[in-house]
RNA sequence: GGUCCCAUCGUCUAGGGGUUAGGACACCAGAUUUUCAUUCUGGUAACACGGGUUCGAUUCCCGUUGGGACUACCA
């Protein structure tokens, strides 16, 4: 079997979409499960649209997630350089063998020509005007100008582009390993420009080129592809390639959560959830795109979530790492159909990811956050904290985030949560029982169950009754860890001063 | 509009000529937790429609509808 060589080659204009990092990672996948190499080339043949900073944030994505490069763009290797503006050269030499072989030709019609042709064709009726096999017998270009006057023009640096003479009547046909066989008649395809007039090529025939260069034996791409990917297999026909054509697999696309449409930056924003691995700022408009990262993903439940989006293993397990991903994947496994984007699955993954770690790990995260807020703590009780939340955080962040209460007082309550649950029982028994654990020797979680039930008890009252109000008192809120372990955390002095504190500031709500 | 692609619960999907159409997320309910969450149990919920083919179609074929992509000297 051929050896899988397999690219990754997007084009820097920005941060990388969230579905570029999901075709990454399927070539990725693809790569090591055949031991073969995954490559990565920057498609920057518009210059118009480079934006500074973007391949860096390629890269660092890439190595976020855990996706190696082999060969490439800050790796290097055999067909150096993978940056196609460094490849110039080599684009037109093969265009200039296809002009010498009739299969394409010079096109000097300027804009305006193009644009009084579309106008003309379109008051004549005709629904999408084309450079096609009819209407370039019309236009200014090679086939139609004398020879001496191309030679001329030439000469003369008029500005011409490439285009490819497709033929007018064949049929293209291309095996896509997710789709079958796909038909497309070449009087659809029009004659696309394959050199620019800035001397750069096109993606058509850069990436054509490139592929068959660097050997590439699979090219998993999305499906936006699909429609030019006949025009690819022409390419290589004509460049006399067909017999190493790589093999295509046209990627289902990744959807709006809700409506319709292309999943796109401003779902992300009204929806409030990141559409790309990282942060981004961008260095033209100044504007901000946040990430996964940032946003708490954890790598490797980002990876599971998205190798899943568009392809199973037909088992029920959900879970994998990225070597049980490598051991599963098949392309036969992938869908056809567009995927809608749930971030709530990305959320639950998160979560198991975040469960499965260490404490010690969880407790780097929380101490993290508290030295950002300036606040001091133990590792111990680090752990402590990070034992009894573990169950319901998502983010790692939520530690801090969720467990405020345990290093800052509550200084405000819930207002439905008082209305609700403070009342006169819930005044006698926390004013008894901030009585009862001042005069404790020792304090903790036992202790402090103990001598709660010690006082509903003598008072005659039932514990679960006041149990939402000594929560309001020592956490300002209704929700949180276990009651007692938060107050064998923040200890008895603390626990007596917030109870006396919420006493007085709520006092006026009783009566 | 044209070309191409697609179509199983709200979402991600398994399945496949005869199944109680399975799982996961989300949602709802109950149990546990003297609270919320966790956990456990249960539940609501799908083969887009119309024709064929067939003893029998959700499954195969055709059409309709719906959705998506492409339709640049952007990738």
């Amino acid at each position: 079997m051929r050896e899988v060589r397999v690219r990754f080659a997007p084009s820097p204009t920005g941060a990388l979409h969230i579905g570029g990092v999901r075709t990454a990672l399927y070539n990725f996948l693809l790569a090591r499960k055949y031991n073969g190499k995954m490559i990565l080339r920057i498609e920057d043949t518009d210059q118009t649209r480079y934006v500074p900073g973007a391949e860096e944030y390629i890269q660092e994505a890439l190595k976020w997630v855990g996706i190696q490069i082999d060969e490439g763009l800050g790796v290097g290797g055999p067909h150096a350089p993978y940056r196609q503006s460094e490849r110039k050269p080599i684009y037109m030499q093969c265009a200039l063998r296809l002009i010498a072989d009739g299969n394409a030709y010079y096109a000097f019609d300027t804009e305006q020509d193009l644009e009084a042709m579309r106008e003309r064709l379109k008051t004549a009726g005709v629904a999408s005007p084309q450079y096609n096999s009819i209407t370039r017998t019309q236009m200014r270009n090679s086939l139609t100008l004398p020879e001496d006057e191309v030679k001329a023009l030439l000469k003369d640096g008029v500005p011409y582009v490439v285009r490819l003479k497709v033929p007018r009547k064949e049929e293209v046909r291309l095996n896509d390993l997710i789709r079958g066989w796909v038909m497309v008649h070449s009087s659809q395809i029009d004659d696309k420009v394959l050199m620019k007039s800035d001397g750069m090529p096109t993606y058509h025939l850069a990436n054509v080129v490139d592929d068959y260069l660097m050997k590439i034996s699979h090219v998993i791409r999305g499906e936006e592809w699909l429609p030019s990917a006949p025009l690819h297999v022409l390419l290589y026909k004509y460049l006399g390639w067909e017999a190493d054509m790589p093999q295509f697999a046209h990627l289902p696309l990744l959807l709006k959560p809700t409506g319709d449409g292309k999943l796109s930056k401003r779902d992300a924003d009204q929806m409030g959830f990141p559409i790309f691995p990282l942060d981004w700022l961008d260095p033209n408009t100044k504007e901000k795109a946040s990430g996964f990262r940032e946003a708490g993903y954890l790598p490797a439940a980002l990876i599971n979530f998205l190798a899943f989006l568009g392809w199973n293993p037909g088992t029920t397990q959900e879970i994998f790492s990225m070597d049980e991903l490598i051991q599963a994947f098949t392309i036969e496994r992938i869908g056809k159909a567009g995927t809608k984007f749930d971030i709530h699955k990305a959320q639950w993954f998160n979560q198991q990811y975040l469960r499965a770690e260490s404490n010690e790990l969880l407790a780097k995260y929380l101490l993290a956050s508290l030295a950002g807020e300036g606040i001091q703590c133990s590792q111990e009780k680090a752990l402590k904290i990070v034992s009894v939340m573990k169950e319901r955080a998502v983010f790692p962040k939520d530690f801090w985030e969720q467990g405020k209460f345990l290093f800052v007082a509550p200084i405000s309550f819930d207002d439905s949560l008082v209305s609700k649950r403070w009342n006169d029982d819930a005044v006698k028994v926390l004013t008894a029982y901030q009585d009862a654990v001042q005069k404790l020797d020792t304090f903790d979680a036992v202790q402090a169950k103990n001598t709660l039930e010690n006082v509903t008890r003598e008072l005659g009252i039932g514990t679960g009754k006041i149990l939402a109000a000594l929560r309001l008192s020592i956490t300002g809120v209704g929700a949180g860890p276990d009651l007692m372990m938060i107050m064998e955390i923040i200890g008895k002095e603390e626990v007596s001063k917030r109870i006396g504190y919420a006493l007085s500031a709520l006092k006026v709500k009783v009566a």
